[in-house]
DNA sequence: TCAATTCTGTACCGATCGGTATGTTTGTGG
DNA sequence: CCACAAACATACCGATCGGTACAGAATTGA
């Protein structure tokens, strides 16, 4: 019968905000006094918006799923483009926001991943980073299991150790950027890490 | 004057109690809770032994460094053995102990490391996860530069990046290992990492 | 046996945790 | 202008956080 008063936040922008939060502190490392400060509303609104800080911390991975992990994809489908250089583009691309300035250091999943084995999330916050963790992977083992030119390569036949071993790098180079390492020094950790699945520079 | 009631429990068997609460937690995430049921002492015995819970942290992690981490140094050492099976030694070595059903999954370096830069631990708890941190790395790189078959090689000529990349693949697999992945998925990823550095299989 | 000393267990401290009740403000429809 | 609805800010809840005061229990030297 009446409408009422408006929100005065952006609630995308105030996700945006709760996300970063939590890929600096982690699940458990982030209070409800550093996510509200972050996302500049009080509690009864975040409540009121997004539920509970499980809730929020559930929809602030699937943004970042969204926003910045799945965007990156499309670099292993550039036509006219080789394998290899499709490859390193989206490496890549993953080592830049892992060093991004704007951003927490590392990986948002990665961090939160290496929280969750401590046994003390919630259940459904574990369940979504389970779910997360195993997104690269199973994305890698089914590009390379139908890419032409991997194919070609063979390396269809190994599809499940390449992807295996290439999101072991990348959590490695989350690790080393959460530790001050920056994008030019990790750089190099890409192409070893492209010649260590049969593609060095010059193929 | 007089000597006072004994100890009723063995402090070195403590602080390894402690180390494993930590490992499994982060230093954050392990409560006094934790860390006294893990220790089987109340929290006046472990304030008298070790301080404080940032000075218990600061000793399980040197405590890690010197039960866990150093011994594994003897296997790039080890006589009339080649490069390529020093170092994969080594580095199974770890992935191993990253894997071990008795321990926690991971690296109890990693997981620290990630943790501090989330802002949130006193001083001097940093400070000595950022000197563990760099353990690996610096020792790595006087390796390739000092080793002879390394020298005759010319790895020495890229000693740091080869470092590097090898910190960042055994980062890489503590993360995997966390997640839940055993020994034998991370063992090829060892086996494309000396691929990478230009030690394949056939050396 | 009796101080003096040192450890153990309980019970407590202020601060902060995640979460909420409540009263006020801002809005809409009648 | 009024009744209603929704968001706001404050102040509070019980539980847990890291840390400690204190009393009882053990061990020693005298």
């Amino acid at each position: 019968m009446a409408g009422g008063r408006k929100l005065e936040f952006d609630k995308q922008q105030a996700l945006e905000a709760a996300m970063q939060v939590f890929w600096k502190k982690g699940f458990l490392g982030a209070s409800l006094a550093d996510l509200t400060e972050g996302m500049g509303i009080n509690k009864p609104s975040l409540y009121a918006a997004f539920g509970n800080k499980e809730s929020l911390f559930v929809q602030a991975t699937e943004h970042y799923l969204d926003t910045y992990a799945k965007p990156k994809i499309e670099h292993l489908y550039q036509a006219d483009t080789s394998l290899r250089e499709r490859l390193r583009n989206y490496l890549l691309a993953i080592v830049s926001g892992q060093c991004d300035e704007d951003c927490p250091k590392g990986c948002y999943v990665s961090l939160c991943v290496a929280e969750a084995a401590g046994d003390a999330m919630p259940e459904k916050a574990q369940d979504t980073v389970t779910l997360a963790g195993n997104f690269a992977q199973t994305l890698l083992t089914e590009f390379f299991q139908s890419d032409e030119e991997s194919v070609a390569l063979h390396l269809d036949k190994e599809a499940e150790s390449i992807a295996l071993f290439l999101v072991t790098t990348v959590n490695g180079t989350a690790s080393m950027a959460r530790a001050g390492k920056d994008y030019a020094e990790l750089e190099n950790v890409i192409d070893r890490a492209l010649a260590g699945i049969g593609l060095p520079a010059n193929i």
